[in-house]
DNA sequence: CTACAATAATTCATCAGACCAATATTTAAA
DNA sequence: TTTAAATATTGGTCTGATGAATTATTGTAG
């Protein structure tokens, strides 16, 4: 039942991330065709496809028909690397995940509140503002969020976050369907907290303006899932 | 560059994990061979192949030659699913791994506190046994370890943890290499604080106990990597 | 009847070739 | 120069054949 020794795709998916490093590929860059790529690799093309499939799943490639293989942008978000979609209990799992956001996410913003240069503050400002603008606009405002939180994660300069946050508002994103207009006010405002106290280098106002904002943004998701409980009352 | 419209392999891939939550297949169970699966699926050998293999790649499927394609085991870790591989600098990762855990851990461990019961505190007792154990026994104790923080994460009831928690560990494991036997009695004594700490439903005890064991933990890996940065003062 | 070895059947692994579809490039016309 | 058509390039998919690992069956010796 445990597989015995590494498929040829396995050791050829290896070999192409080697090819990557080795070459100092960089996000975007494009790689040789599949045939060129398969006999570089010694291998034929279904296994080399396989491998790059592998890989694709992995977000370290994209494929474009008629065009080629490329090296992944990382601003693409993995799709489902932990597995949510096998976890049962939907409405569980979307608490948990705000639950977990607030443990990490207020002290990443207290780490970036140390951090932040002028410059990075002024840049989180202008991310905050588009928020608003989606507001505003009418738009969905959860990409635009997504950047605003990804920018702080950015900050905080630890590398595991940036990777994670993503993976977490993505999650909710797909799990949810909320209407945002209703806290509008209070989410510019709290946005707007965050990049005062990190513009202040204050890292304790930081973390508890983040606190607060999560707990806002709890609050709402829950009413909004007691109503939509209410309305359907079947699964 | 954007992809415009999924691949069939793609979407064969979703209608694959749709047969299995629809079948309610669980960990270990056998899927039907290629042949039957592709006709199922309505598309060719390879394309189903390749469907595979990406699923393969997020640790969704086990494949064996000769035997037959299985769901996984969720206790397998996924292979670097957030692509540390490309993070150049091998140490900062490992700091901001560690960084990590500090975030979470404490607040995890606060949580598993104020909702164990007294088995799965009797349960964890045996863990930090077993970690104790490995170390009399000169092995590696870095799986018992695992076990034993990814038992609290379980107990903590979030569903989030648990899936994380490995993949930190682990990824911990690969990069660094270290001996255990000078931290042993600080180990041994800091696990056990923690199950006191949750056998008594402490959570501010709980919380202060993990932090000083990965304080202790953190110190010992800084104090390992300047001895070996000493030594091979290359890369 | 059991134990064990040989055989056969099943299943995945890999390759090769053919043809389709999307994209990019070149060429030709306006 | 701009635009449109033709062509080349590149990935997408299918089919069939052969190899390798595993499992199931069979046959024989004890």
């Amino acid at each position: 039942m445990t597989p015995s020794h590494k498929s040829l795709a396995d050791t050829t998916a290896e070999g192409i991330i080697k090819y990557i490093i080795d070459n100092k590929l960089k996000e975007g860059a494009q790689l040789p065709n599949e045939t060129t790529l398969s006999s570089l690799m010694g291998v034929g093309r279904s296994t080399l496809r396989e491998a790059i499939r592998a890989l694709v799943s992995r977000n370290i490639l994209t494929v474009q028909q008629g065009s080629g293989i490329y090296v992944c942008h990382n601003t693409g978000v993995a799709d489902d690397p932990l597995g949510f979609i096998f976890i049962e209990n939907k409405e569980k799992l979307v608490a948990d995940l705000l639950e977990f956001r607030m443990m990490i996410e207020p002290r990443v913003a207290a780490l970036a509140a140390s951090k932040a240069t002028p410059d990075q503050a002024e840049e989180l400002l202008h991310l905050a503002e588009r928020v608003a603008e989606c507001y505003d606009l009418g738009k969905s405002h959860s990409e635009a969020d997504a950047i605003f939180h990804a920018k702080i994660a950015e900050i905080s300069g630890n590398v595991i976050v940036p990777q994670l946050e993503p993976l977490i508002m993505h999650a909710i994103d797909m799990l949810i369907d909320i209407t945002h207009s209703e806290l509008k006010e209070e989410t510019i405002k709290t946005h707007m907290a965050i990049v005062n106290a990190i513009q202040k280098n204050d890292p304790i106002a930081a973390q508890d303006a983040m606190t607060l904002h999560l707990i806002y943004n709890r609050d709402r998701l829950r009413k909004a899932n007691e109503k939509s409980s209410l309305n359907n009352s079947h699964q």
